[in-house]
RNA sequence: GGUCUCGUGGCCGAGUGGCUAGGCACUGGUCUGCAAAACCAGCUACAGCGGUUCGAGUCCGCUCGAGACCUCCA
């Protein structure tokens, strides 16, 4: 029997504020779309969040035993910088600026996100489709829209009805937004006189003359509105129906709202069971933006070549450090609190690496199987990972006591035990250890041998009471790196990455 | 201005109305030749003011504060 059909999930769908019992369209199959980013510029540090609790999701529901295609985007057309009638779009605006063609932008970031993402370890989505990919998949769906009277053309740009599309559907469904309210906020632009109403949105946008990411369409030359890509592909590779749509809080309105028309429009079927928006990031306390200067690069956490960082973080433990807080709550990074971070995950993956050679009894005096139950509820209970973690300790405060023999377990549950904790921390929460992000030493089993026999050496000189040469061997090394832990059978050591 | 979210101990962060989240830091003890590590113990909060309830961090109202969206943004 599958993993999955033992485990109740339950999932928060931002579009009801509820937590819901998990069931996909199909049983034992789950279609999942994250938006992805709009390759224009080095990776977001709040974007990698995003991407890795979806990867979360995508690794729990894969470890659970389900079929998982994961589609996440790469936004690679231009979307304008505004809502005004002209403008460059991003892509256009980064090409003129770098002096490069706009794919080579596009290339550019493409492989520095994928390189980010690499770093956290995130596994790889099964599907990574391109806008510019599926141009006429995003105009056949205009023209669907336009058959059905939902969509307007209008000098050259095709814009979608939300007026009339709200007469039978409910515009605003996920953001709670009320379309008269939406209509009373708007400010009146000079700019937006071709369409209808200002809540109306571009299916096609006319391309100007100077605008360099153009595809003829029955409408004339242009490009894609901002939202249909999304729509074009979860619907290609997803179905008309799928099961979660994953993205930034930010993108909820107007993007998810205006995904959900549109596939509504086309299809006559509301296109996502369930809505996930994972929160944002902060940088001390405050918002990041690149004006202020208060923003962080992932890989200045990797290099520590920051002013917000006293240092430089393993992105297994900057990835280690997202986790410890849950998705949906707004996570604030410091320095002072990575810090915190990186010790606790010290200790979390020397237990793990002592579990092996826990000494074993006839019976246990722990509960391997109730804290292996309570791991699963954790991640059931919409992917709480801090959940998890805290059980993590547990185990890890279980481990201590057995091996300074306040505990004792039975090789059975130590087998569990050993199995659940390898699971849940490298393959569901996706950690590394130190050592794995950095490149195993190929000279590490002559280390092992050499600190080992320095080890010895030190165990004659302290039998011999010779302090001064055993601390000069303890402290010589700690300052090498290698940190030697002294308990009643012997010394064990560390190599600190 | 509108919509929404959130305010938890020194710090970070979980919390489904009733019994200690967890991590980091700190203090005391055990162990140690001394340390480190480990173990044991301690520190213990829920922005403010009202209300509902036998009982509220958890529900309701108000006040103050922070943030997101409403315009490209994960």
């Amino acid at each position: 029997m599958a993993l999955y059909n033992q485990q109740e999930i339950y999932i928060y769908n931002s579009q009801t504020s509820k937590k819901e019992k998990f069931s996909p369209v199909n049983e034992g199959l789950v279609g999942m779309y994250v938006c992805g980013p709009t390759v224009y510029n080095k990776v977001h540090l709040g974007n990698c969040r995003t991407f890795i609790s979806f990867d979360l999701v995508f690794r729990y529901l894969k470890y659970l035993g389900y079929k998982v295609r994961y589609v996440r985007n790469i936004t690679d057309a231009g979307h304008l910088e505004n809502d005004a009638e002209e403008g460059e779009d991003r892509i256009a605006k980064k090409a003129r600026l770098e002096e490069l063609e706009p794919m080579e932008v596009v290339q550019k970031y493409t492989v520095d996100f994928h390189d980010i993402l690499r770093e956290f370890n995130n596994i790889p989505p099964s599907i990574e489709p391109t806008a510019t990919g599926h141009i006429v998949e995003q105009i056949e769906i205009i023209k669907t829209i336009l058959d059905k009277g939902l969509a307007y053309e209008a000098n050259g740009s095709v814009y979608f009805d939300v007026m009339e599309y709200h007469k039978n559907n409910h515009y605003g469904i996920l953001s709670g937004r009320k379309l008269e309210d939406l209509i009373a906020n708007t400010r009146e632009l000079s700019g937006q006189s071709e369409k209808k109403n200002p809540q109306d949105f571009a299916l096609w946008k006319k391309a100007e003359p100077q605008h360099i990411m153009r595809w003829p369409s029955p409408w004339g030359v242009g490009f894609p509105g901002w939202h249909l890509e999304c729509t074009a592909m979860s619907t290609k590779y997803l179905g008309e129906e799928f099961d979660i749509h994953g993205g930034g809080m930010d993108l909820k309105f107007p993007h998810h709202e205006c995904e959900i028309a549109q596939g509504k429009a086309s299809t006559g079927k509301d296109p996502v069971r369930y809505w996930m928006h994972a929160n944002m990031l902060t940088l001390n306390g405050k918002k990041m933006a690149k004006s202020t200067g208060n923003n962080i690069l992932p890989e200045e956490i990797f290099t520590g070549n920051s002013k917000h960082l006293s240092k430089a973080y393993a992105p297994t433990v900057a990835r280690f450090f997202m986790l410890q807080a849950n998705y949906r709550s707004v996570l604030d990074f410091s320095d002072e609190a990575l810090q915190a971070a990186e010790k606790g995950f010290d200790r979390l993956m020397e237990a793990i690496d002592q579990v092996e050679k826990l000494p074993t009894s006839a019976d246990s005096s722990v509960a391997i199987s109730a804290w292996k139950q309570k791991c699963y509820d954790a991640m059931n209970d919409d992917f709480n990972s801090p959940i998890l973690i805290a059980h993590l300790f547990d185990a890890v405060k279980m481990i201590n006591s057995i091996k300074a023999k306040k505990e004792k377990i039975s090789e059975a549950d130590r087998k569990i035990l050993q199995d659940t904790l390898q699971s849940f921390t490298f393959d569901v929460l996706g950690l590394k250890t130190k050592e794995a992000s950095v490149k195993k030493d190929q000279n590490s089993t002559q280390v092992d041998s050499l600190v080992n026999m320095l080890i010895n050496l030190r165990a004659e000189a302290r039998a011999n009471r010779d302090f001064a040469t055993s601390d000069k061997i303890r402290d010589q090394l700690l300052e090498m790196g290698v940190e030697l832990k002294d308990h009643k059978d012997g010394t064990d050591f560390i190599v600190k990455p």
